[in-house]
DNA sequence: TTGATTAGTGAACAAATGTTCACTATTTTA
DNA sequence: TAAAATAGTGAACATTTGTTCACTAATCAA
């Protein structure tokens, strides 16, 4: 069996269950006779990087998890060599700095699509304390979440969206407001 | 310890390493003297969903990868309840639902901007053969990917951009061109 | 065809894994 | 306070793990 395939089994794998099979799972997930087998073949995708060892212990490697990246765009003559991947990457792990205090909010409405944030993408929410001017913030105002820029003003502070139908909001309108985070990403999903 | 602290470690554990900790391991990262009662933790963290076993392993569960994520806008009185995610959502998983045929693909140059797609964005991109009219894709022309949208005329296939500043491309203008795939998700991180 | 290299086998092994048990310490309830 | 329930301990256990070894089968170059 081809060794690309093997390891698109184990990734198949580790996509499904959340861990890497144990040898005797891959003896039947490879139809190999011999756990010994396996051994060698682990050492040659630990040598490869694409898995570590940790006393005895078989863990992902660098490019396991995620997805083949093409970086930027290559310029010049194309070719069968283009169509190979650089790099993996995961997006959780690209996405997300801080997972502790992250969290996903699903957003309604058009009112930063001239950001580039239409209705339905999922923003990826850090939650802190404060923001500054400038950020994007999610805000709950009066129990419902609104993704604006920050602006200050003086003393005041504005909620504005980035969509010339909406109005700049003040933040001092709002009898219960408060900083849900600071908007570090988006995602969207076609349909 | 608390509970909730004794999952973000495994969380943790799992994010860095890719695999869950051993009973032993878990011992020492809980601060326990006895594998036993790791054993009967275990047991409580696959009742409630988080974890779950096949034949004698730990595997993440349900909610244990991803992060919390907040489904729709709760409108009505705020409070504690609603700072409780319903769900977990892992960005991988939500985003990709081939991962056998995906890569991602970076994009540079602002002629979609008007579908919300900005330069520097992040394009998950399905592997296909073919693509039908309205597709957003990813066209190979000499050597370089570029993002368009997919339009019929006649017989004649044109690669629309979404910036009134770029002309729409009749694929005949260019001798190598090739579909590299369909755009089934963008992805955004503010630097 | 020969010889050399690589890939695969199966038995044996120490170490580590999850599990069970009888027991003790701690916390909670009444 | 006493009684009941929960949380934690440590030794012992059968399994399973990854590993090693001597060996065979298959592949490839000359």
């Amino acid at each position: 069996m081809l060794i690309e395939t093997q390891i698109e089994k184990l990734r198949s794998h580790y996509r499904r269950c959340g861990t890497l099979p144990t040898y005797n799972e891959m003896k039947n997930l490879f139809s190999y006779k011999s756990k010994s087998t396996i051994y060698y073949l682990m050492n040659r995708l630990v040598r490869e990087g694409i898995l570590r060892r940790k006393d005895h212990k078989l863990l992902p490697g660098k490019n396991f998890r995620g997805f083949p990246y093409f970086q930027s765009v290559r310029a010049g003559v194309p070719g069968p060599a283009e169509e190979e991947a650089n790099d993996h990457l995961s997006l959780d792990q690209f996405l997300i700095d801080k997972p502790l205090s992250t969290i996903l909010i699903r957003v309604r409405g058009d009112s930063m699509i001239g950001a580039g944030i239409l209705p339905g993408d999922i923003t990826i929410v850090e939650r802190t304390g404060s923001a500054k001017p400038g950020d994007m913030v999610v805000v709950n105002l009066e129990g419902e979440f609104t993704v604006k820029t920050l602006r200050r003003e003086g003393d005041a502070f504005y909620l504005d969206p980035s969509n010339p139908n909406y109005p700049s909001l003040p933040m001092a309108g709002y009898a219960e407001h408060s900083l849900v985070g600071v908007v570090r990403g988006v995602v969207r999903k076609f349909s």
